[in-house]
DNA sequence: GCTTGACCTGAAACCCGTCCCACAATTTAC
DNA sequence: GTAAATTGTGGGACGGGTTTCAGGTCAAGC
């Protein structure tokens, strides 16, 4: 493979005046430049970017950890922040996680080891103090809000919008809502404001016997439908619209009459079963991420998320 | 930041013997291995990554091009080929192509520049015997068939599920199939099958005046609503579940009666509104297109689609 | 006429590892 | 007992760029 020095020693010029020419940068005669550059279309020479790299101490690279992957909070988030990568030159490198703390752990050793520039959670596992410790070797953000602890953040703040759509609800006058955790409340942040904004509409805490725990995936929805048809709640409150379908869809393979729903994340499949759901604006939360990924921003960035009444 | 000639320097032994130190190979005693450790562990070093990718020639890196992200097909897709990956010590790198020649050159020179070991085109706009060119750089992988073109490819054969699903069409008696592809059939080998196997069922190509081109999205599945209310097809044949749910929303809203549909890639929407649907297996593909990016296999890998009745 | 500063070019240090080769000290083999 | 093989360690070339600095030319300013 032909390098810089070949193209020096061929053209007869200096490997400093080739690093000129190929990053086009002044102090270079038109003359010489354009002698160096017949030399490089000649030998069809491209210069090695990982070289590059190395030698200025910048990978341009950008890791995105996810839990899952088909799943419209994931892909959307990935989406606007690749993109917004990509608009300033970052590449995005994908690190699936499958909710493990060890495989985080490795992907922040990786970045230890400067793989990348920064580092985005769009969701983790381990303790929040574990991620902060790593900041010591450049940006780490987190996509919740980080509370008392010292990360870089991009979230929406959900307690309104949960809040609007709990008084939706309670306006209407259902009694029995049960709601469809990820995970369990006490691991998860989002989980545990969406508990919080309960509490406060309905003027007591959800029972935790009648709620479902563990739902990402449309298919869960339906393992959830069972549970909703023995519990007979009658409005349930879905953490995705996908998911939502996927308790309607048992309902109707079973001929059963559904509960009234609400989705979330503003899905296909709300919009086609007319339930109300919520935006959390994924596209603005993807492009603060990765603006404090760079570095371009610093400290936390708050979005706010959006009920949609239907129905 | 400390590296590799600092723990030789303080440690005292040689920078060969901290290399053999860090990757854990032979040819070093016990006790210089725990004292070079111990300096490792003091100082908290991490050997770069970059460095090492130079040094070794190998970035350990794919690159994948996507058109677009939130669609179902290339999320699957992607997620079979990052955890193949994964498994493997290879990483992932998104490249959002959006459908932009200008944007595939781009990955493509990269790609000679040697950013990645190999590269996968989910989707390209580009002339497949542009981007074969560039195979002299390592291996550049297609997920459909090339045809003549001698390049690495990973697809599924959709004749034999395409002749079936218009076969169940015809069966039901259906007279005015209108069809939806993503692009014109002229810049598709996945459309041009679709209409050749169209033509082998019905004896007659497809009316092009009577098809809709450009739909990708549930939004796109409601613009070609408005047109399918206008023309009146008695079946419509979309590409696509989400897409198909886009366009019967678009008369359910205008209160009109939609034609029957068929969907494709096995997707909720699809299940939600009970439509026949064929299912690509893309999780073999993705597997493939890695397998062949890492050039650990090579040639071309044919996966066979699913045709699923319903209703 | 002399100073100043812009322009051009090259030498060489630097980024940070890997790995081949040389050499010494032991073991093993016969 | 000696040749051959194995183990342990270091030196330094190498991968392929970027960047600082030094030195030289030439025109404008005073």
């Amino acid at each position: 493979m032909t390098n810089i020095h070949d193209i020096a020693r061929i053209s007869g010029y200096s490997v400093s005046t080739v690093s000129r020419v190929l990053n086009h940068r002044k102090y270079v005669s038109d003359a010489v430049r354009a002698k160096v550059q017949a030399v490089i279309d000649e030998l069809d020479y491209a210069p090695s970017e990982v070289a590059r790299d190395l030698s200025r101490g910048k990978t341009m690279k950008i890791g995105v950890v996810l839990p899952i992957f088909v799943h419209p909070y994931y892909t959307a988030l990935m989406q606007s922040i690749t993109e917004a990568a990509f608009a300033q030159g970052y590449q995005v490198t994908l690190l699936p996680s499958n909710y493990q703390p060890k495989l985080e752990k490795q992907f922040l050793e990786q970045f230890r080891r400067r793989s990348f520039d920064g580092l985005i959670f769009t969701s983790h596992e381990s303790p929040l103090a574990d991620l902060a410790k790593y900041q010591q070797f450049g940006p780490v953000v987190v996509c919740e809000d980080p509370g008392a602890v010292d990360i870089a953040a991009a979230f929406t703040d959900r307690k309104d919008s949960y809040r609007q759509a709990f008084e939706w609800i309670r306006a209407r006058g259902y009694q029995h809502v049960s709601l469809m955790l990820p995970r369990e409340p006490k691991l998860s942040a989002t989980s545990r404001t969406m508990v919080e904004a309960y509490t406060a509409v309905f003027g007591t805490p959800p029972d935790p016997t009648r709620n479902w725990v563990g739902s990402m995936t449309n298919e869960d929805g339906k393992a959830a439908g069972a549970f909703f048809a023995k519990l007979q709640p009658d409005f349930v409150f879905s953490n995705g619209d996908d998911i939502a379908a996927g308790v309607l869809e048992y309902y109707v393979e079973h001929g059963l009459q559904p509960p009234a729903m609400m989705g979330q994340e503003n899905e296909t499949a709300g919009r086609l079963m007319g339930i109300s759901t919520i935006d959390h604006h994924l596209d603005a939360v993807g492009q603060a991420a990765l603006a404090l990924a760079t570095g371009a921003k610093h400290g936390r960035v708050e979005i706010t998320s959006q009920f949609i009444a239907r129905g």
